[in-house]
DNA sequence: GCCGTTTTCGGCCCGACTGTTTTCAGTCG
C-alpha cells in the first residue's frame, strides 16, 4: 500500500498484460527487422511468461526475483526493470524509430508474415494497413519479387477482413480492461458503487465498447475523476453524467455516472441488450409505469431503484441474468417463471483441458495441479499435445507413458485431489488419431482436436471429424471449429452431421473457455444441448493464470442456457470416469 | 535472447503447404 507511483509522478505501474505487450512488440519489431529467430522467440517467450504470471511482475521486480522467471536472463531482466520504472525501454524506442510500428498490423493480414511485410516496406514503402491497401489496389504488389497476382488478390481480401473486425474489441481484451477500470474507479472517494455493464457483462465474444456505470452523490465529480484517469490517449468527451474516450491502444470506453438511487435503472439500460431494454419499457408501460433513461416513473413520481433486482421486482419480474438478456423473449419467460436454471461457476468441479511444460505449457504438472486445487477444484485433466504437433513438443507414446507415471505419483501426493491422465490428441488430416488406440485406451480422458489443415473443404473436414468422433477412445472433441476470435474464421463443417454423430456415439463437445476461442460458441452449444450432446468446459490453459479463463466458458455456457446437468465437469471425478464411452 | 547431468559455447524449432518458381522462401499451426 502507498508504494505505487502516484499521480505526482504521472506514471501508473504497468500491469503484467501491458508489460507483456511491450515485450511482444519488441519481438515483432525485431522480426520485421530480420533479426535471427532465437532472439525474437526469447522476447515472445518472456511476454508469455509475464502474461501467465500468477502475481504482479511489479512485485517480482521489487523483490529482485526477475531472473528467477523462466526465460528471463540478464538482458531481459534489465529491460523489464526499465519498463517498470519508465513505462518503456530505450531499446524499444529505438526499434520504433527504425521500423514503422504500423507494419505490425500489416502482419495481421493472412499470408503476410515478417519477411513479406519487410519486403513490402523496402520495395513499396508500405508502412501500415492503409498504404498496403493503396499499393494493392494500384496493382503494385504483383511486381514485387515472390509476389504475384494471386497473392495480391489474397492480400487485398485479407486487408478487408482485418478492417472488418477492426471496430470490434474481443472480449479477451475488453473484459480485463473493464475490470481494471472498475477497480480504479472503485478506489475513488467520489464513487460509492461501480459496475461493468454493456456487452462485456453479457459475455458477448466481441464488444463495441467497454461500458461502466458508477454511482455517487455527485455524478459530475465522478465523470471528472474518470476523465483524469491515466491511460486515455486524449481527454475523453464529457457531457452531463457521461464520458467516452479511447483507452490505451484505442479501445472505446464509456462511463455513465448516476445518483445512487438511479443506479439500478442505469445498470439495466447500459447492460442491454437494446431489445431487452425495449421489452422492459413496454412492460412498464403495460403496467401503467414509465421506464426511460431518467428512471422509473409511477404516477408521475420517480421511484428510487438502487439495484437491478429492485427494477425487475417493480416490473413484476424475477432478476434476469445478464447472459439471457438478448432478444427480449426472456422477459416473457421470466414473467411466466420459466427462466432456466443456469450453470454457476461454483458448479464446475474441475478443468478438463490444460497443458503443462511437458508440451507447450509454461508450468509443471504439479504447479498446474496445485493451482487447480487452490481454485477449489476436485480434479484436473492433463491434456498435453500429441506427437505430430512437433512445434509444441507434442508427446509420443513413450513420453505419454512417462507423464502418466508422473501423474500417478502426483495423485499419491495430492490426494484426495485427482489428476486425470489425459491427452489432446491431434486429429490428422484423414481423421485418424495421432496416437495408437492402445496408448489412448490407458488414459483417463481423451480430447481430440484439429490443429492443422484447417482449410479443408466442408465434406472432407466433416468426414475427418466423424471418423474421430467414432473412435471409442475419444471422450471429447476440442475446439470444434478452430476459430480464433477476430483472427481466424471457423472451419467449414456440417454441424448437423457432427452433432448427430456426437449424440449417437456419446462423444462430448468442448466449450473451449479460452477467450480467444470460445469454441463451440453459444449457438452451437445450444444446438448441441438440444440434440442431447453433452458439453465439457476446458480452459486450454498453458499457464496457471489462464485457469481463470473458466469464467469465460461459464459465461458462454450460460448464454447457451446450459444448466449443470448438461456439463460434464459438474460431475465428480468418479462419476466422470464412469460415464466414459465403451 | 536464454540455458546448462551436453555448463560459458553451441544448441534452441519441426513439417507441410502455397504460390512462386524452375529449386524454394515464407507462412502457419
Amino acid at each position: 500500500m502507498g508504494q505505487a507511483a502516484g499521480p505526482e509522478q504521472g506514471l501508473t505501474p504497468l500491469t503484467n498484460l501491458e508489460l507483456a505487450d511491450l515485450l511482444e512488440e519488441i519481438g515483432d519489431l525485431l522480426e520485421l527487422k530480420g533479426d535471427e529467430g532465437f532472439r525474437v522467440r526469447a522476447y515472445r517467450r518472456a511476454a508469455r511468461v509475464v502474461r501467465g504470471l500468477g502475481e504482479p511482475v511489479q512485485r517480482v521486480a521489487e523483490e529482485g526475483r526477475l531472473r528467477s522467471l523462466p526465460g528471463v536472463g540478464p538482458a531481459l531482466a534489465a529491460k523489464i526493470q526499465e519498463m517498470l520504472t519508465t513505462g518503456t525501454s530505450q531499446y524499444l524506442e529505438k526499434l520504433r524509430e527504425e521500423i514503422p510500428p504500423g507494419l505490425r498490423e500489416v502482419m495481421l493480414v493472412p499470408g503476410v508474415g515478417p519477411r513479406t511485410a519487410a519486403l513490402l516496406h523496402s520495395e513499396l514503402g508500405v508502412a501500415d494497413l492503409e498504404s498496403l491497401e493503396a499499393a494493392a489496389r494500384a496493382g503494385r504488389l504483383r511486381s514485387v519479387p515472390r509476389l504475384g497476382l494471386r497473392r495480391e488478390e489474397a492480400i487485398l481480401e485479407g486487408v478487408a477482413r482485418v478492417r472488418a473486425r477492426g471496430g470490434l474489441v474481443p472480449l479477451a481484451v475488453a473484459r480485463p480492461l473493464a475490470l481494471e477500470l472498475a477497480a480504479m474507479l472503485a478506489r475513488r472517494s467520489e464513487v460509492v458503487r461501480v459496475e461493468v455493464a454493456g456487452s462485456v457483462r453479457r459475455w458477448c465474444e466481441t464488444v463495441e465498447a467497454v461500458v461502466l456505470v458508477a454511482a455517487g452523490p455527485d455524478p459530475a465529480r465522478i465523470v471528472e475523476a474518470f476523465g483524469a484517469l491515466p491511460g486515455f490517449r486524449e481527454p475523453p468527451e464529457r457531457s452531463a453524467g457521461r464520458a467516452r474516450g479511447r483507452w490505451g491502444a484505442g479501445v472505446p470506453v464509456e462511463l455513465e455516472a448516476t445518483l445512487p438511487e438511479a443506479f439500478g435503472v442505469a445498470l439495466v439500460r447500459l447492460t442491454g441488450s437494446e431489445a431487452h431494454w425495449r421489452r422492459l419499457e413496454e412492460r412498464a408501460q403495460g403496467r401503467g409505469m414509465r421506464l426511460g433513461p431518467a428512471g422509473l416513473c409511477v404516477d408521475g413520481r420517480q421511484v428510487p431503484c438502487d439495484g437491478e433486482d429492485e427494477l425487475y421486482r417493480l416490473l413484476g419480474l424475477p432478476p434476469i441474468p445478464p447472459e439471457l438478456r438478448e432478444n427480449g423473449h426472456e422477459v416473457e419467460e421470466a414473467a411466466a417463471g420459466r427462466l432456466p436454471r443456469l450453470l454457476e461457476p461454483s458448479d464446475i468441479r474441475g478443468d478438463l483441458h490444460v497443458h503443462t511444460d511437458w508440451s507447450d505449457g509454461t508450468a509443471s504438472l504439479e504447479e498446474m495441479a496445485i493451482a487447480a486445487r487452490s481454485r477449489g477444484y476436485e480434479y484436473l485433466a492433463i491434456t498435453d499435445h500429441s506427437r505430430s504437433l512437433a512445434f509444441a513438443r507434442g508427446l509420443d507414446v513413450a513420453r505419454l507413458r512417462g507423464q502418466a507415471e508422473a501423474v500417478a505419483a502426483l495423485n499419491h501426493k495430492l490426494a484426495p485431489f485427482r489428476v486425470l491422465a489425459g491427452i489432446e490428441v491431434d486429429i490428422l488430416a484423414d481423421g485418424s488419431l495421432d496416437l495408437p488406440d492402445a496408448a489412448l485406451a490407458e488414459l483417463d480422458f481423451v480430447i481430440a482436436s484439429v490443429h492443422s489443415r484447417m482449410r479443408q473443404d466442408r465434406v472432407t473436414m466433416t468426414a475427418r471429424l466423424l471418423r474421430a468422433i467414432a473412435s471409442p477412445h475419444v471422450d471429447v472433441i476440442g475446439h470444434l471449429t478452430g476459430r480464433l476470435i477476430g483472427e481466424r474464421e471457423p472451419c467449414e463443417l456440417d454441424h448437423e452431421a457432427v452433432l448427430e454423430a456426437c449424440a449417437a456415439s456419446g462423444t462430448a463437445l468442448e466449450i473451449n473457455a479460452s477467450p480467444h476461442r470460445l469454441d463451440v460458441d453459444r449457438c452451437l452449444a445450444r444446438q448441441a444441448r438440444d440434440r442431447g450432446v453433452t458439453l465439457t468446459l476446458g480452459t486450454d490453459a498453458h499457464d496457471r493464470v489462464s485457469l481463470e479463463d473458466m469464467a469465460f466458458g461459464v459465461g458462454t455456457a450460460r448464454r447457451a442456457r446450459l444448466g449443470p446437468g448438461e456439463v460434464l465437469n459438474t460431475l465428480s471425478a468418479d462419476e466422470l470416469l464412469a460415464c466414459r464411452k465403451g
